[in-house]
DNA sequence: ACATCATGTAAGCGATCGCTTACGGTAAGT
DNA sequence: ACTTACCGTAAGCGATCGCTTACATGATGT
């Protein structure tokens, strides 16, 4: 049931930034903050909802640290959605019978 | 890009709650806020953001209004985290091989 | 025509959210 | 030891959000 903290944290426009551009490999927290619109400590934030998620995961490198995506939030999401994607179909084909016999 | 919209709407506890309930079946506004904690205006405002995300449709019958699930939304999610899935799974791969060649 | 059911909408309020600035802490370089 | 780089955290503020109550609207029944 921890599929809601994961929506919840992609839900903000700037944490699904700093997401995507996780997408393309690890990197900083400073390099991250570059490219966004936002400070620094804003993004520090950001990754720590995220890292309570279990979207991205952390590893210490010196004095930075490194952030990285986590494939577990990201697969429950999935499985939350496939399971819905298999009852929307179903529902539909029931619902497209019932409909044919009527005429 | 509209997967944005999708993933906003189903932040809410609530409307997530509303969006499980429509997963056994089409229902009626006063129907689906029987079973909630919030009132039916609520309930009615719930569903105005979850229509315009598409991730459910309206019917009207008589004077009442029939909500069920739209599948545009849900797929519109499903291939945005399967491409995220996809590529977090390639530089999972490539992380490991680079740091075998290392040792 | 009138009453009633079922719902959408407007206004307002308290709470949460995302952001900034300021500060504290740890690691590396000189 | 001192400085610099890199980062997390605290405090505070404006904006957005979700909820409630009150009102407006359209369809059904008598």
């Amino acid at each position: 049931m921890a599929y809601g903290t994961a929506i919840e944290a992609l839900a903000d426009p700037t944490r699904r930034k700093i997401f995507e551009r996780l997408r393309r490999g690890p990197s900083a927290v400073g390099v991250l903050a570059e490219g966004l619109p936002v400070s620094r400590p804003a993004v520090s934030q950001h990754l720590k909802v995220l890292k309570e998620a279990r979207l991205v995961s952390e590893e210490q490198d010196g004095a930075r640290r490194i952030y990285r995506i986590d494939p577990q939030g990201l697969s429950q999401l999935r499985r939350w959605l496939d399971g819905f994607w298999d009852d929307a179909l179903e529902n539909f084909k029931a619902e497209a019978e019932g409909k044919g016999k009527k005429k």
